[in-house]
DNA sequence: GGCCACATGTAAACTGTTACATGATTGT
DNA sequence: ACAATCATGTAACAGTTTACATGTGGCC
């Protein structure tokens, strides 16, 4: 496919949880084309190519797909936000938790959705079960997030006594 | 504190959603002391540094953290890998899951302990309830991530045909 | 003719880690 | 004396995003 395909084809597939921007896409694919590991065949435009994969370039990304996966970073700035919740105030922390519960439910509305349309489709035959698999991460991983929202949620205003305590101040 | 110590306190407290490296930390502390947010003391030692917050770096951190949670990146090697699961096989990917369950199941253990630990711990009293809040995510997520890897690795190899169609090939 | 989707590419800016270099202090 | 830990800092590198610049082709 082209670099244009590719990026709208990432981001309908693995996009929730892997993207690639432009900067990377079109000299990434420059320079597999110069290891040898990508063919450029010219397209029906004349400023467009199509790439494809060499049969070194598959042994390459099966080889890289072998390779262990790197501890992931882990940075999550809405955590960072609740472990100084102190400075926030109970409020404020209410207010993110019902984003973060929020936005979980939209993506878990989305998977679900994928994963019907994974199960009707044809073809994508050997794909079907792997591509299943990672929906299936990013359902339970939403559950995970509504659930800890829902509880968190609850606990927050009683353990710290702002439900009754501070009935209103006056004008 | 000095740098040194406020990385090893980051490590220990937010380590698991949040990290910083010595390349950022030093740079950052000069900046914020110029910036008037932070005030140096000279401790016992000559060559070591203890800062400590000033009004206007609380107001900041305050202003700071009350911003809205940019949208994270979400990159996720292993997932990465278990979409390309077919050309890995699923013997392959069944190690994958089986990793990701043992290392959750090592990250569930120590945000119990640590959970136990904060609920014993005298001092900290208004952050308790914030901090519990972070390592209850910890909690939900690891149980989530353990419970989609049990149910992959149950629906892995049936639906892939490998358990009855190879009994074990001759040596 | 003008709009939209398709398509490519680069430069600048920003972010972040790692390796290296250096030295002080403490305990054995 | 020496090792371990405490402590600071920088330079090089690696990774990544964003904005900008440019142009094609189809369709209404």
């Amino acid at each position: 496919m082209t670099g244009y395909a590719l990026k709208l084809a990432i981001s309908q597939t693995i996009g929730h949880f892997w993207n690639e921007s432009v900067g990377q896409i079109y000299p990434t694919l420059r320079r597999l084309e110069d290891q040898g590991l990508l063919e450029r065949t010219r397209a029906m435009r004349r400023d467009s190519s199509v790439f494809s994969v060499t049969p070194s370039g598959l042994k390459q990304l099966r080889s890289l797909l072998r390779e262990p996966p790197p501890p992931q970073t882990r940075r999550n700035a809405l955590l960072l936000r609740l472990f100084f919740g102190r400075h926030l105030g109970p409020a404020h922390c209410r207010a993110l938790l019902q984003g973060a519960r929020d936005q979980a439910t939209r993506e878990l509305e989305s998977y679900e959705h994928l994963s019907a349309a994974l199960a009707d489709e044809a073809g994508y035959a050997h794909d079907r079960e792997y591509w299943l698999l990672t929906l299936m991460a990013g359902i339970h991983a939403a559950r995970a997030t509504i659930a800890w929202a829902d509880e968190s949620l609850q606990r927050l205003p009683d353990t710290m006594g702002q439900t009754s305590k501070r009935p209103g101040r006056p004008r």
